[in-house]
DNA sequence: ATTCCGCGCTAAACCGGTTTGCTAAACCGG
DNA sequence: CCGGTTTAGCAAACCGGTTTAGCGCGGAAT
């Protein structure tokens, strides 16, 4: 710790300072048995005494491996770390990872561009999560023979993927607010990243098709003005609600593409001075971990987040170490959660219409019983 | 995308099959300019066509740089990913670490080493959060002279260090409670990790200090069994409430040390049929992005949770940029944010004394009013 | 016609480690 | 005392790129 030069010091240093030679110092760290005990000890001293440490990029060139996973997304890091969807995902992934001894290094767009994070990623493999298809760049990994898993995305043929079954959750879902006698029914689904296009087989393609199959199975269309998209964040569904509203529709059910946005409808029911389930039953999707907590318990549809993500970990690692080389693609059920947001629809609230309509005879300007706390922070 | 053989393509075997040097094709990747036009492209067919792909380890050797920040915690990742606190703060460094170009590596520890973790870990800088200054391994990396920044660790003397000042708010926190009459108190703490000795300087020892630095202002002295711990999960605040009603303590009011635990503690107190506030005022801590919206909404000690992690990741960016070099520690504000979980002590629940004491004559076992629908999965 | 310049490209050194193959000395049993 | 084995350590090649210095050449300037 003694003497510190400007630069920090490599091998040769430590090499010169202890008089022996880079091999000797490397066997030091990595190989201490190769070397007469007193030595070792010696140049471990030295080492320390430089504050030496052993370049881990240069460590990692000769070993042509990085023992690192790549989690890749579309989106920024700054907006998704704190979606509870992504970090029950992330969780599974770097269980997997831990296990066998792997770093986790998320690629995300540098500067916008997902091609530049992608050329810079000291990865062995990667898991790709909520990548379109259409986004080139995976064929940049593929084509590159980098082991690659994909979850949630429109299938390309011959990659491994991981999915849901959405529409069968998501029927469901529909289902189940048709069963409690639900008529009048808004949708809200998950606005695509601006730029994106909206894909059909996408994930939320998916879940509105399995909405829409049980639906039509009742005889009922939605109307314009109930289905509605939003970010998928707990504001996106508090907004989706509120616009819903003020456009004058007035369902008794909604049907919400992600839990997160269903906390928001939850709350913006509330300010509305609605009664969830009793004046409006509320369905989400995904099941994360707060959504047992919520006030109330949120009905939803269960999907593994955590052994998604664990599962993608462990085929990318296969494919790594080599083993199952060509692994198949797996797909995880759903199953529908019933909590205490949906109830059978009220006396008073049913209609004699099947669809949703909008009613605006009876529409109303701001919120009919605005709560007076609204949960401005106050201090 | 033609004769794909078993190994990745190398820069030598672009260079053999484009008739040309390595030289060459490393330009046409990184500085196309000093080739002629046609050449440049004729390299780039090439190597798309081979599949080649310039391996990013070795190109950071050469660079010395990897333009990567690690972001390293004491915790196993599988485990902290979905701690909403964690979630936001790595959202803060993330934003910092992207306006610089910089990805994010997370280090944690591999095979329960930390020190192993560090040893592989190819980042420029590292923001350490949770990291107490005994974790020896913080040495290895200043010693190494790696740029790094502390955050919410009992400091370092001479290392950067971001923290909170968790003792006033946690002394506002307190005295809140005071204030609304409250005198039996039931604190709950944040459980060290095992293995890990509990600190003083640590978050939870400052938070402990603002809390009975006001109850002893008020002459209040909390009683045994009146301080718990516990993990900082949803599930550890429920525990944690119901082990104290299990014990026959029958605190008015709650500080708890975290806004997971508070939600914890929220649930458990519905479903032992206590209203909040009216029969029990509960307090958190971090004020958590939910936490807005929680029934009631949580009042709790704000911190500046992404602005921290945006902190911290600036200060680190600075000094490896070399602009910088010996930067000052920062110290944020913590406030109390009073929303709807606290109110007035009922009449009722008044006590005379002033402590909160065992009351085991009205002991009663099991829940005064279990919630028949517990929040079980019913599907 | 010579000089000079810039273009287009290359050979070789380099980044900071690890690994292979080898040598010299020490050891060892017969 | 000898051949053979082990031990301790070294020089050089290597990992897969980037970068520096420089070379041959054609055209413009002198």
């Amino acid at each position: 710790m003694e003497e510190r030069t400007g630069r920090r010091p490599r091998i040769a240093d430590v090499a010169r300072e202890a008089g022996v030679s880079k091999t000797a110092v490397s066997f030091a760290f990595n190989r201490p048995s190769r070397l007469a005990p007193e030595t070792a000890i010696r140049i471990r001293t030295v080492a320390d005494s430089l504050g030496y440490r052993p370049d881990p990029v240069a460590r990692m060139l000769t070993q042509r491996s990085t023992r690192t996973l790549g989690v890749l997304t579309p989106q920024a890091l700054s907006v998704i770390f704190s979606n509870p969807f992504f970090g029950a995902f992330s969780e599974g992934v770097a269980l997997a990872a831990e296990q066998e001894g792997f770093a986790l290094d998320f690629i995300s767009p540098l500067h916008g561009s997902l091609t530049r994070a992608i050329e810079r990623a000291m990865v062995d493999g990667v898991v790709a999560i909520g990548v379109s298809a259409q986004h080139g760049e995976v064929e940049q990994l593929r084509v590159a023979g980098l082991p690659l898993v994909m979850v949630d995305s429109s299938a390309l043929p011959d990659l491994p993927t991981i999915e849901v079954d959405d529409e069968a959750g998501a029927f469901a879902a529909a289902q189940h607010l048709l069963a409690l006698g639900h008529r009048d029914i808004l949708v809200v689904g998950i606005e695509s990243t601006p730029g994106t296009p909206p894909e059909p087989d996408g994930v939320g393609g998916r879940r509105a098709r399995g909405y829409r199959k049980a639906l039509a199975g009742a005889g009922i269309e939605l109307m314009r003005g109930a289905y509605v998209v939003a970010p998928s964040t707990i504001e996106g569904g508090m907004a989706a609600l509120r616009r819903t509203w003020e456009d004058g529709l007035r369902p008794t059910g909604v049907l919400v593409m992600s839990d997160v946005m269903a906390i928001g409808v939850l709350r913006a029911a509330r300010e509305l001075g609605l009664r969830v389930p009793a004046d409006l039953s509320v369905v989400g999707f995904d099941d994360i971990d707060i959504s047992q907590h919520t006030h109330p318990p949120l009905t939803t549809v269960h999907q593994p987040i955590r052994l998604k993500g664990e599962t993608a970990g462990r085929l990318v690692l296969a494919m790594i170490e080599g083993r199952d080389p060509r692994p198949a693609s797996v797909r995880l059920d759903t199953r529908l959660i019933i909590r205490e947001s949906t109830g059978p629809v009220a006396r008073s609230a049913k209609r004699t219409d099947a669809t949703c309509r909008p009613v605006r005879l009876q529409r109303t300007s701001g919120h009919p019983n605005p709560n007076p706390r609204g949960g401005q922070p106050t201090a």
